[in-house]
DNA sequence: TCCCCTTCCACCTTTGAAACGT
DNA sequence: AACGTTTCAAAGGTGGAAGGGG
C-alpha cells in the first residue's frame, strides 16, 4: 500500500506551512553546545545545502491550530493510543535521488506536571523523570527524496503509550505532561549516510503541534474537537444531522454537539469545573450551544493563538515568538565514531534470533541532556506499511514558502487563516562516523553502553532506574528489531525482490542520528524547551 | 473525597480478501 | 487473463462509563 488515506483526511491539502527561510538560522560551527568546528568540505557543503533546502509543510495545519488554541490534549493508554490530529507533513526541497529517513521524537515541552483545573491547564508541579525516549521512523524509511516530496508523509500510525515497560515500541510518555513532536530528516545517501564522515539531518518543530498527554480527556472542547473531526469517533455525534446542516449554514465552526457533549456539559453546568465560567448550557437548546461554540472559539480564546502575547506556557512560541525558528547546526563530532566491532558481534548474535518488531519506532534522546541515550527501537509487528498520502499537484505547485502559501481551501474556518509566519525548528547536523560498513540496521548495547553510563551517570532518573534497567531494555529492543530487519526491507516499487532484500544500511543513518542527537538535539532542546517558561494561565478555557 | 488510571463497551471507520463484472 | 468495482467481514480506533487505587 504505497498510499495511505488518513480517516480525517480532507482534500483541501496543507492549511499553513513552515518554511525554514523566514527563520532564524543557527550555525553550531562554534556553538558551545557541540564544541565542534564546522563543516568545511565540499561534499559538506552539498549535503547541508541539500538539507537546509528542505521545508517541511505541516499538513492540515488548521486543524492542528484548532486543538492548539484549546490546549491539545493526546490520549495515551496502555495498549497505545494514536495521536489525532495525526502528524502529516508534505517536504520539499529535496534531492530527489538522495536517501533520507523521516522519523518523528517527542520531547518533554518542559519540566512540569500539569492539571486541569477550573477549566484550564496549570502547573501542578514538577515533571516525573522523562520515559526512555523513542522514535519514530516513517517506515517508507529510507527512500528517495522524490518518493517523500511526491506525497504527504504520514506519522497517522505513530501511537503514544503510558506503559513505562511496553513491548511494542510505542512512544512512552508520563500522563499529565507537555510534550512537543519533533520531525527530523535524516539524510541516508549511500555516499553521505552511515559511512561517510559527516551524517546530515534537519529537525522541525511545528509549536502547535505541542500536546498534554492525558489518560482521558480533561478539556470537553478538546473532547468535541476530536470527535468531530477524527472519523473513528464519529460514534459519539449527535446523530441529528439537520444540527450539523443548519450549523454549516450558520458557518459554525462547531456544529456538531455530541450526545456525551450534551451531559458532559449538564453535569459541568451543575456541579462540574466548568460550571462557573458561564458555559451555555447545552440543554437549552442546539442553537444556543452551537453559539456558545462558537464564541468559545473566536478571537478570545488563548492559548496557541498565533498573537504575541499567548502562549506563556508554550516554551517554544513564547521564546521563539511568531514564526519560525530556523536552527542550522552542523558539526564535526570526531568523537561520535561508532564502534563497528561491537555491532557486528551483536549482529551475528543477532543473525539467528527473531523477536517482534517494528521498524517505525527507535528509541530517542530524551530531550534534556541529562538524560539517557538509547539505541534503535523497533517492535511492532507486521509489514512496512505506507504512511503517505497523494497530494494534488496544485497543492504542491502551491507550496514555495510559507509567505506564498495559498490560503486553504474553504475548510471549518478560513478566519482563522494566519499570515503569522509558522513556526519551525530546523537544524541542520553534519557528523563524522567511521567509513560505511553495511551492517543490518542494529544497535548493540555493547556499543550504548558507554554513552548511556556517561550520560545516566549524571542523569536525574529516579534511582531505580539505573543505566542497567537501560541496558536491559535495549537489549529488548534490539530483540525486536530483529524481525524488523526482514520487514523493513520490503520495497514496494519491487515487491517481488524486497522479501530477501538484505537489511538496509540506511537504518543505521537514523541510529547514528540518534547518536548525534543524544548529545546535540537533546541539548539543544534543553535550551529550547526550558526557556521562556511562564505561567500557564494563558493555556486555558477562557 | 478527589484525582488519575485502567478496563470494558458500543459505535464507527478502515482494511483487505472474495466475488463479480467488464 | 487482466483489471476494476462491489460486497462483506474482520480488525482496529474512538470516547464514554464504571470502577479501582493512592
Amino acid at each position: 500500500m504505497l498510499q495511505e488515506k488518513g480517516p480525517s483526511e480532507s482534500q483541501e491539502g496543507f492549511a499553513a506551512a513552515a518554511a525554514p527561510a523566514t527563520g532564524h538560522t543557527e550555525s553550531a560551527a562554534g556553538s558551545p553546545i557541540l564544541g565542534v568546528a564546522g563543516l568545511s568540505s565540499s561534499q559538506n557543503q552539498d549535503s547541508e545545502q541539500t538539507i537546509e533546502n528542505i521545508k517541511v509543510y505541516l499538513h492540515e495545519k488548521e486543524l492542528w491550530k484548532k486543538f492548539h488554541e484549546a490546549g491539545t490534549e493526546m490520549i495515551i493508554t496502555k495498549a497505545g493510543r494514536r495521536m489525532f490530529p495525526s502528524y502529516k507533513v508534505k517536504v520539499t526541497g529535496m534531492n530527489p535521488k538522495t536517501k533520507y529517513i523521516l522519523l518523528i521524537d517527542i520531547v518533554p515541552a518542559d519540566d512540569h506536571r500539569y492539571k486541569f483545573c477550573d477549566n484550564k491547564w496549570m502547573v501542578a508541579g514538577k515533571a516525573e523523570p522523562a520515559m526512555p525516549g523513542r522514535l519514530y521512523v516513517h517506515p517508507d524509511s529510507p527512500a528517495s527524496g522524490s518518493h517523500w516530496m511526491r506525497q504527504l508523509v504520514s506519522f497517522q500510525k505513530l501511537k503514544l503509550t503510558n506503559n513505562h515497560l511496553d513491548p511494542f515500541g510505542h512512544i512512552i510518555l508520563n500522563s499529565m505532561h507537555k510534550y512537543q513532536p519533533r520531525l527530523h530528516i535524516v539524510k541516508a545517501d549511500e555516499n553521505n549516510a552511515f559511512g561517510s564522515k559527516n551524517t546530515a539531518f534537519c529537525t522541525h518543530v511545528f509549536p502547535e503541534t505541542t500536546f498534554i498527554s492525558v489518560t482521558s480527556y480533561q478539556n470537553h472542547k478538546i473532547t468535541q474537537l476530536k470527535i468531530e473531526n477524527n472519523p473513528f469517533a464519529k460514534g459519539f455525534r449527535g446523530s441529528d444531522d439537520s444540527d450539523l446542516r443548519v450549523a454549516r449554514l450558520q458557518s459554525k465552526e462547531y456544529p456538531v454537539i455530541s450526545k456525551s457533549i450534551m451531559r458532559q456539559r449538564l453535569v459541568s453546568s451543575h456541579h462540574g469545573p466548568l460550571s462557573g465560567k458561564g458555559e451555555a448550557n447545552p440543554l437549552h437548546g442546539n442553537h444556543q450551544a452551537l453559539q456558545h461554540y462558537q464564541y468559545e472559539n473566536g478571537p478570545h480564546v488563548q492559548f496557541g493563538s498565533s498573537d504575541a502575547q499567548d502562549l506563556p506556557l508554550n516554551t517554544f512560541a513564547a521564546q521563539r515568538e511568531s514564526g519560525l525558528f530556523y536552527h542550522c547546526l552542523k558539526r564535526r563530532e570526531s568523537a561520535c565514531h561508532l564502534d563497528l566491532p561491537c555491532k557486528r558481534s551483536y549482529l551475528d548474535a543477532a543473525s539467528s534470533s527473531a523477536s517482534m518488531g517494528d521498524d517505525h519506532y527507535f528509541r530517542s534522546p530524551p530531550p534534556y541532556d541529562q538524560q539517557m541515550l538509547s539505541p534503535s527501537y523497533r517492535s511492532e509487528v507486521g509489514p512496512r506499511e505506507a504512511c503517505m498520502y497523494s497530494t494534488s499537484g496544485a497543492e504542491i505547485g502551491s507550496i514555495s514558502t510559507v509567505e506564498d502559501m495559498p490560503p486553504p481551501p474553504p475548510p471549518l474556518s478560513c478566519n482563522m487563516w494566519t499570515s503569522v509566519a509558522p513556526y519551525t525548528s530546523y537544524s541542520v547536523q553534519t557528523m563524522e562516523t567511521v567509513p560505511y560498513q553495511p551492517f543490518p540496521p542494529h544497535f548493540t548495547a555493547t556499543t550504548m553502553m558507554p554513552r548511556l553510563s556517561s550520560i545516566t551517570s549524571q542523569s536525574s532518573q529516579p534511582p531505580g532506574e539505573s543505566h542497567i534497567s537501560v541496558y536491559n531494555q535495549l537489549s529488548q529492543a534490539q530483540g525486536r528489531e530483529r524481525v524488523l530487519s526482514s520487514s523493513y526491507s520490503r520495497e514496494r516499487v519491487h515487491p517481488s525482490l524486497s522479501e530477501r532484500k538484505p537489511p538496509s544500511p540506511h537504518l543505521n543513518t537514523a541510529n547514528e542520528f540518534l547518536y548525534s542527537q543524544s548529545f546535540s538535539l537533546s541539548r539543544e532542546s534543553s535550551l529550547q524547551y526550558h526557556a521562556g517558561m511562564g505561567t500557564v494561565d494563558n493555556w486555558s478555557d477562557g
